[in-house]
Formats: structure tokens, C-alpha cells, sequence
DNA sequence: AACGTATATACGGTGCAAGGTATATAAGGT
DNA sequence: ACCTTATATACCTTGCACCGTATATACGTT
């Protein structure tokens, strides 16, 4: 969680990353949609790809960029858990309610 | 999105959320749980606030921290887009698999 | 083979974020 | 009033992440 977290918040990855969200892009593409200098752009895939976020397929001397899922997937699954224990503690809640409810 | 992934990428601060995941606590309660120093753990919760992670109800002379629910809502909703985008791909391949299917 | 294009990497410089120590602020207890 | 407890903040130092520039690598084209 944390590699990908980290990866994700620095604003120039998570723009990189936005565009990738619409179709995977070859580094030129990033460079000249998002207005980058080259090395940037590699350095910033670089970091993007070693926690697992990109993935990059040769074709001929360019590299194709794409997201993968399960960093995302992961994510997905991390906030789950935040988003049960509130459900927890609302049900916990209603059923304080609901007693108190009764004594009265 | 990059403020709430910014702050959630720090070890430390990953680790203040994720025991605030259970219940709320005290700053005391924090420091000795996760062996910080005091003002570590009064700097993170700052971030943590100002980037509407958490927020703190005074008690007497201590300060409650705990979760807010609204970034975490905001980034399952952000996932949400790219959950969809690759069931969108999925479904034009399937789509497109079908046709092929069709022409033979 | 020579040149151009596409991408990665090495190296040096800089700013910022995190940690430590000391201190301020504020509320409670005696 | 005084002392203790709880938390925040100021100041300094340090490390690291990002940037720019230069160069390496690799493939394609002629």
C-alpha cells in the first residue's frame, strides 16, 4: 500500500497516470501531451513501474505504457476496510440507539 | 486526490491512520502505541487534519483524534473511474471477440 | 556503416519534508 | 498559586526526492 501510495503523490506521476487511465501512451506521448522534458518523463515511469503501477511493452525502439489493475484492485480493497469499520460503527450506533429506544 | 495521497504516504502517518482505523485516540495514546516522540506525532496529525484525513474534538486538556470519512469516500470514488475504465476495455474486447466470432 | 529517433541513466544541484530538542500554551489537580 | 500533565509549535539539522544537463543504449532507416 504504502509503495503505491507513494508513487501516486507526487502531481506529476498521478497526471502521468491520469492520462494513462484513457489508453496506454509511449513515452514521446506523455512528453509532449503533458509538456514534460524526456528524462522526467522516464524517471517519473521509472518510479511508476518499480511499485508496480505501469508496465511497459517494447515496440521496436519505443515503450508502450499502460496501468495495471492491481495496485488499484488493492486500493480498492485497503479503503474497504475503512469503509466496513464505519458501516461497524454506525451499526453499533443504531443498535445503541434502538436499546435506548426501548427503555424508554 | 493529492493532498489525501500525499499525507498517506508517509510510513509513520499510514501507521497513525491505520490504528485510528480501530478507534479513535488520544496523542498520548498514539506516541506510546506506535513508540513516536511527542511533537512526531503532534506534526503528522497536523498534515493528517489539514488534509481532511482526521479531525480532533477537544477533551479537557487532551485532543480525540479520529478518521474522517470524506477523503476516504472521495478516493474509492476515484477508483472507482479506473475500475470502470478497464471493465470498459474488457467489454469492448468481449465485444469485439464476439464479432469476430459473428464473421466466422 | 552512418545517421536519426526513442528511451534510459548518470551526475550534480536544490528545496522540502521529516526528525530531534527546546519551549510555549493550556488545562487539571493539590 | 503551584506543579503536573497534555499537546502544539519554533528552530535547527539532515536526508532524500525531484529537476536539469549531458550522455549512454538500442533500434530503425538510408
Amino acid at each position: 500500500m504504502l509503495t503505491t501510495l507513494t508513487a501516486l503523490a507526487e502531481p506529476t506521476r498521478l497526471r502521468i497516470v491520469e492520462l494513462l487511465q484513457s489508453s496506454p501512451r509511449y513515452v514521446g506521448e506523455i512528453e509532449k501531451l503533458l509538456v514534460l522534458s524526456q528524462p522526467q518523463v522516464s524517471k517519473h515511469l521509472r518510479v511508476l513501474r518499480e511499485a508496480g503501477v505501469v508496465e511497459s511493452t517494447v515496440v521496436a525502439q519505443r515503450r508502450l505504457y499502460e496501468l495495471r489493475r492491481q495496485p488499484f484492485q488493492e486500493m480498492a480493497a485497503w479503503l474497504e476496510g475503512y469503509r466496513r469499520s464505519w458501516e461497524d460503527h454506525l451499526d453499533a450506533l443504531e443498535a445503541h440507539l434502538e436499546k435506548i429506544g426501548d427503555d424508554q
